[in-house]
DNA sequence: TTAATAAAAGATATTTTTGTCTTTTATTAA
DNA sequence: TTAATAAAAGACAAAAATATCTTTTATTAA
C-alpha cells in the first residue's frame, strides 16, 4: 500500500477534478467524476458525501446537479480533505505506534520520524485544493489510471 | 491509520528488541518479545517468520532457541524491515496512487510528494536496525505501549 | 402533477489486515 | 530414547477497508 490509504487516494483526485470544474458551473456528478479519476463510483460516492458534511465539497440534486466548491473553498488546504476523512493521526501519529511517544518522551524513531511528518504536514497544508486547476482544465495533468 | 501498517510497527519494533539482545547470548522468545513490544504473540510470530526467511533476523528452535540477529544484521537499514515485510511501494508509489505518475510524466502532487517519500526514504535508510541497542539495554528507551 | 435526474442512504459482499488457536517440526538435555 | 522447549506452519476468526447493488429523497423541467 501507499502512504495514504485509497480512500484519500480516491478523495484527493475527485476534489482536484471537482475543484478544476467549479469555475464553468457545469457540476460533475458521481458517474462523471468516478470516470474520470479511475475509481469504483458507489465507494466514491460514499467518501464525497462525507467530504460534504464536512463541508470541503458541496452538492445539488437532481437535474442539472453535482458536486461543486465555493470559491473560498478552493484555498482550502489539502490536508483538509485527508482530516476529514480520518482523522489527524498521520499528522500526529507516532511512527512505530508506541503511544506514550511524545516530544518530552520520545521512540528511538522520533526526532527523525517528525522531519518525515513535517514534510507530510508541510505538503498537505501548503497546497490547496484549487491550485492545479489551470492544467487539470489545459489538460496538462491528468487524474486517472 | 498512522504512516505504517501495524505489521510494519509490531516488525520494527521487535527486530529493535532482538538487537538490542544480540550481544549478550540469550535469544529471547516470541513471547519474550511480544510482551516487550506489546504486540499479539501470534501475530508476531508471522511477522518473524518472514523477517526470519528475508534473513533479516535468524531463528533456532528447541530449548534455549529463540531469536538473534548476526553482527552484521545489526548494520542494516531499517528499510529492509519494511521492503521485507511489504515490498517499496511506499518508498515509489505515487502519492494519489496513480500509475502513470513518474518524474517524467508527474502527477499534480508528484514533486511536493517526492520530498516527503525522499524524507522517509533517508529515515529509514540511515537508521541501523542496531543503532539504538545501548540506549535500549539501559532503559532510556523502552518499545511497549 | 408527473417523469426524469442525481445525490443520499441503506444493505450487502468481498478482500485485506489483524488476531487467535492448534498441530507439527527441530533441538536440547536429561 | 524421552520429555521438554520453542519456532514453524496451518487453520480459523474477527475487524477494517474496499466495493457493489438497491431504495429513498430532493430537485428540476415539462
Amino acid at each position: 500500500m501507499g502512504l495514504f490509504s485509497k480512500t484519500c487516494e480516491y478523495a484527493m483526485r475527485a476534489v482536484f477534478y471537482i475543484a478544476s470544474h467549479s469555475a464553468d458551473a457545469s457540476r460533475p456528478g458521481i458517474k462523471e467524476i468516478a470516470e474520470n479519476i479511475n475509481s469504483p463510483e458507489h465507494f466514491l460516492a460514499k467518501i464525497l458525501q462525507k467530504l460534504s458534511k464536512g463541508g470541503i465539497i458541496s452538492s445539488i440534486k437532481g437535474p442539472n446537479g453535482g458536486f461543486y466548491i465555493e470559491p473560498n473553498g478552493l484555498k482550502r488546504p489539502l490536508a483538509d480533505i485527508i482530516t476529514c476523512l480520518e482523522g489527524d493521526e498521520i499528522f500526529t501519529g507516532c511512527g512505530m505506534g508506541l503511544s506514550y511517544c511524545s516530544e518530552s518522551n520520545p521512540c528511538p524513531l522520533h526526532n527523525e520520524f517528525k522531519k518525515v511528518r513535517n514534510q507530510l504536514t508541510h505538503m498537505l497544508y501548503n497546497t490547496s485544493i484549487g491550485e492545479f486547476n489551470s492544467e487539470l482544465l489545459t489538460g496538462a495533468l491528468t487524474l486517472n489510471k
